[in-house]
DNA sequence: GTCTATAGGCAGATAGAC
DNA sequence: GTCTATCTGCCTATAGAC
């Protein structure tokens, strides 16, 4: 017996947008994918992606605004089921390596690199991901001087920057390699500089 | 009285061309600068620019040609005026922050942000900049190890490549923020750890 | 070396039928 | 919601005169 479903089924056609279209800027970045590619990934026209979002714009921060949801559950994730500092912050690193075993680039990071070229909504909602994720950074940071499961000088701050730029670029850096042993090997370097 | 001049002056719109591609690559990306954009600030037409560089493959390959051959010979600058490792290494650090004071990236940092999408003899080159790079940081670090001025763990291939993935991401990540305080937090995050 | 003129393609976007 | 048809604009690139 089928299960209980919503009703009126299929209209996910907004969502496989944004799976197609997500994936699509994480590989070539915003600027270097087009309505046609969706269009034609998901077998309907062109014109009809423009019903669910009127623009590229609007795509672009239904793009970033679900991209940083998701990023945020996996962090309250994290926070829910390790128990301390050092264990979280290593699940963080991982959260990119991932990403990059996808041949992709942090959704954030490659528009971080076409900033100059985003419409202004988007830029705000870029920085917004690198706020929140410091914050969180951060957070972890102090929780780990505490439990002494983390060791770092100067403020929770600046290295939480430091950590967050350390990962994009290894990102940046290993996926023309396609190596993810070279960012294993930054990132691996990044978490023993912080271990007591 | 005029100093003597190389012959037949005036030639030099092949550098010309350069310089405000260069400048365009760094700022948008490779993708997102088109020959309008060149003709239009060096006042001839798109056609002529076709006579000093094909297609636009080859303006990029010309690009991060002149580029590595720059920042070479910014390194071997270095290697010559400073005394220790220590010192050059943050000399090596200052010519990223420099690069991002003009806020622009390191174009190989964006090129491997574009990179997918890239002709093959840019990818080659792309890779041989950071190849170059990391050859030289770990010279260096191997060298500080030696003179004392340096301290880590590890291959210096490996702190090398997380130098390189470091910085780039540094400028990737302040260059939104147009805070060239938070590269340098970053930065010298990077460098009092490698200090004994 | 630089120009005018133009080709040919693809981009994002809209109108209106179904 | 999805379609066909179409628009306008920009892109890279080429031919050929000067």
């Amino acid at each position: 017996m089928a299960v209980a479903r919503p009703r009126k089924e299929q209209p996910r056609t907004a969502e496989r947008i944004l799976d197609i279209a997500e994936r699509l800027v994480q590989v070539r970045g915003f600027n270097n994918f087009s309505y046609a590619d969706i269009a034609t990934e998901l077998g309907i026209t062109k014109a009809s992606l423009h019903y669910h979002y009127p623009g590229k714009a609007e795509l672009g921060q239904a793009l970033i605004s679900r991209y940083s949801e998701r990023f945020s559950e996996a962090l309250e994730q994290i926070d829910r089921d390790l128990p301390d500092a050092r264990a979280k912050l290593e699940a963080y690193a991982n959260l990119y390596a991932e990403v990059l075993r996808g041949k992709r680039m942090c959704m954030c990071g490659i528009l971080a690199a076409e900033y100059p070229t985003l419409p202004k909504p988007m830029r705000t909602a870029v920085i917004g991901f690198f706020d929140e994720n410091q914050r969180w950074l951060a957070d972890v940071l102090n929780a780990g001087k505490t439990d002494h499961t983390l060791r770092f000088t100067g403020s929770a701050d600046d290295v939480a920057q430091g950590i967050l730029s350390t990962l994009e670029g290894a990102m940046l850096v290993a996926r023309p390699y396609g190596d993810l042993a070279r960012f294993n090997a930054a990132a691996g370097q990044l978490l023993s500089g912080l271990t007591p």
